[in-house]
DNA sequence: GACCAGGCACATC
DNA sequence: GATGTGCATGGT
């Protein structure tokens, strides 16, 4: 009989850092290609969306103003790599011309209060919960968790089971009052050791199947 | 050829 | 609130 130990969300952190180390979350070279890029990756794998970047920084270097003036069909024709291009080509037009209202100065966008920003992003089409989030996180350097697939899958293995984003959502509000950097190297290692742990075998042998997770 | 990959919107019950 | 479906590409 194993025994098990109890981990807040800082201390399944710290595990995760220990084990792991950097999480070399996001790749990118501005942060315009970040919200290019938290589109692109919908549903799709990192591999074709760095074909569908390299197209876009060829043809605009990622200048905002330049990737605001593609047409949908040039848009459509340089993101067809990743996939779902129609859809995604119609949400990247769509923030870029919401952030053309703001002259692209992502740091007064980031000075929005979080939640408000949080539901002007929501209402974009094409952007929901996961990809706020995640824009917020490493775009508007506003702490705050990701509570996606992984994540759901690796804490319903550590006793903590929800449903649908919303629902764990609101147990990990804790997180929004992190320093910056941990929350965002939070939200990497998890998906990093999705990566390597995708089953409940994986799991059992992992340093991890030693804890149970307790929220707020 | 099935299956997967750093989701979202919409219909339906 | 949950569940199912379409959206599309490229690697294994």
């Amino acid at each position: 009989m194993s025994t098990t130990r109890s981990l807040d969300l800082n201390g399944l952190y710290h595990e995760l850092v220990d084990l792991l180390g950097p999480s070399g979350w996001w790749p990118a070279d501005s942060k315009f290609e970040i919200l290019v890029g938290a589109i692109l990756v919908q549903n799709t794998n990192w591999q074709n969306v760095d074909k569908s970047l390299d197209n876009l920084r060829h043809a605009t270097n990622f200048d905002p103003q330049a990737i605001a003036d593609l047409s949908i069909d040039a848009l459509q024709t340089l993101i067809r790599p990743s996939g779902f291009y129609r859809n995604k080509s119609r949400t990247i037009n769509g923030l870029f011309s919401w952030l053309a209202h703001a002259n692209f100065d992502l740091d007064a966008v980031a000075a929005t209060d979080p939640q408000r920003l949080r539901q002007q992003l929501l209402a974009l089409p094409g952007i929901g919960e996961e990809t706020a989030d995640a824009m917020r996180l490493y775009v508007f350097d506003q702490p705050t968790f990701i509570a996606d697939n992984y994540c759901r899958r690796l804490f319903s293995w550590l006793g903590q089971d929800f449903q649908t984003y919303a629902k764990l959502k609101v147990h990990t509000h804790e997180v929004d009052g992190w320093d910056l950097i941990d929350a965002q190297e939070f939200h990497g290692l998890i998906d990093n050791f999705g990566k390597t742990v995708k089953t409940p075998e994986d799991f059992a042998q992992s340093p991890l199947a030693q804890f149970t997770l307790t929220l707020k």
